[in-house]
RNA sequence: GGAGAAGUGGCCGAGUGGCCGAAGGCGCUCCCCUGCUAAGGGAGUAUCUGGUUUAUCCCGGAUCGAGGGUUCGAAUCCCUCCUUCUCCGCCA
């Protein structure tokens, strides 16, 4: 969410801003309701202003025992003045919330002007793909071997876009996650948080992800007291919900963590597009950065965390390269994002495998989400960032494409080696 | 799942209809005293928000787990919900 006082004082200069998203701000319709409540806002506190002094004098003369009938004749209609005033004033709150709370969070500067995801910008490439001498193949069909990859028995379990994986390939998914984890909490300082899988709407709410993207989540049928429960799409909704309505000190910051766990998409909107394989799931694993900062270190922190994650795939020797998203293809809450792109070999092209974004104070104003500054000694907002580092399924099939050998066995990665057991390859 | 108790500021804790945004204590900040340490004295110390300035100051409003209700007036009374604790039951 937007600074409301920055959409009141400097409304063209916002919608200026937007307008490099493709974002169309409705400047007059704002500001008609705007005065609005400014006028209604105004006399309504006059309202309850008279009441409280009133009340007060009330008490007073009850206590000195005079008579009180003609101050309460005084303030007979006052309530009903009141409460419809008030009733008022919280639907125009409610219609201004919906707008400020449709509007996308403003661009970093540095963030390339565009449209769509053609107009994304390389930035940096590591890693040169393998060339082989053999027709490569594509995970599904590497990972049909031994039943490594099942996706017909989790069809009959679940539906489509579910796997089961075996053996020597489950056991590589989980090292995976061991060694993402580990790489995070031991050299790059992170600190490891297991966190609930199901959240309440209001910590979907103050990570942006409700009201505006209800489709995307999977909601949970039945009686959970007066909230509802979903399955989290990713970890940064349960962990950056963590400093929701907190005031943290200052020297605790920054703070990094880390954490794994399942995302759960619907993926509406998506039938048709990669169907086939790991790539897009309804549930699959991810190992999540999360940063939370005072306001001057967050364009750092997108840097030094996009790096985490980079890192990772360079201990996997996992060809890649990083884009900056453009003005067009930025998410609803992030400032500037940066995707990491791992080459997947039998697509001859790089798929996304992380997305690193700073909100810098977007998420933090929905969430109440602040430090208190020494130096003013008044609360001020957190930055917050987060990444993927990485998506587990999608760096699974990288290793399985860019690993394979001719016979259709694939090469254990080094960094893996002491999370399998002793497993050097995965035998055809 | 059953029975009972409780949710107040950074923390502990008083407050059962008005003088309560809230005693007292702890903690923290600043000042004084003090050879050092320890102790002592004084002042300050919740959040969100409107108006005005837009750095303060000032004048308002809201908030005592959440949401409703009663009342001129609610931390306090009533209802619903949530959470925590104790006992019993069940259980990975």
């Amino acid at each position: 969410m937007l600074d409301i006082k920055l959409l009141r004082s400097d409304i063209d200069a916002v919608a200026k801003q937007l307008s490099r998203r493709g974002f169309e701000l409705d400047v007059a319709a704002f500001q008609s309701l705007e005065d609005q409540r400014k006028t209604l806002q105004m006399t309504t506190q006059e309202l309850q202003n008279e009441r409280n002094t009133s009340s007060k004098m009330i008490g007073k003369a009850k206590a000195s025992g005079e008579d009180i009938q003609p101050l309460l004749d005084e303030v007979a209609d006052l309530g009903e003045k009141l409460k419809a005033g008030e009733q008022q004033l919280s639907d125009l709150q409610a219609r201004i919330d919906e707008i400020v709370s449709g509007i996308p969070n403003i661009l970093n500067e540095s963030v390339p002007d565009g449209k769509s995801e053609e107009d994304n910008v390389e930035i940096r490439r590591w890693g040169e793909p393998a060339s082989f001498d053999f027709e490569v193949k594509d995970h599904v069909d590497l990972g049909a071997t031994n039943g490594w990859m099942d996706f017909e028995s989790a069809t009959k379990l679940t539906g489509s876009r579910f796997v089961v994986m075996r053996s020597a390939m489950a056991r590589m998914h989980r090292a995976l996650i061991q060694f993402m984890l580990d790489t995070h909490t031991t050299e790059h300082g992170y600190e490891e948080v297991y966190v609930p899988y199901i959240v309440n709407s209001d910590s979907l709410y103050g990570t942006g992800q409700l009201p505006k993207f209800a489709e995307d989540l999977f909601k949970l049928e039945g009686e959970f007291g007066d909230k509802d429960f979903y399955l989290i799409p990713t970890a940064e909704v349960p962990v950056t919900n963590l400093v929701r309505d907190e005031i943290v000190d200052a020297d605790k910051l920054p703070m990094q963590y880390t954490a794994h766990t399942p995302c759960f998409r619907s993926e509406a909107g998506s039938y048709g597009r990669d169907t086939r394989g790991l790539i897009r799931q309804h549930q699959f694993e991810k190992v999540e950065l999360l940063h939370f900062v005072k306001p001057e270190d967050s364009d750092d922190a997108l840097e030094r965390l996009t790096r985490h994650a980079e890192i990772i795939l360079e201990k996997l020797e996992l060809p890649y390269r990083t884009i900056v998203l453009c003005a067009g293809d930025t998410g609803f809450s992030s400032n500037k994002t940066y995707d990491i792109e791992v080459w997947v070999p039998a697509q001859e092209t790089f798929r996304e495998i992380s997305s690193c974004s700073n909100m810098k104070d977007f998420q933090a104003r929905r969430m109440q989400a602040r430090f208190r500054n020494p130096e003013t000694n008044k609360t001020e907002l957190l930055h917050t960032l987060n990444g993927s580092g990485l998506a587990v399924g999608r760096t699974l099939v990288a290793i399985v494409e860019n690993y394979q050998q001719a016979d259709g066995s694939i090469k254990v990665p080094e960094a893996l080696l002491p999370y399998m057991g002793g497993l050097t390859e995965l035998k055809a």
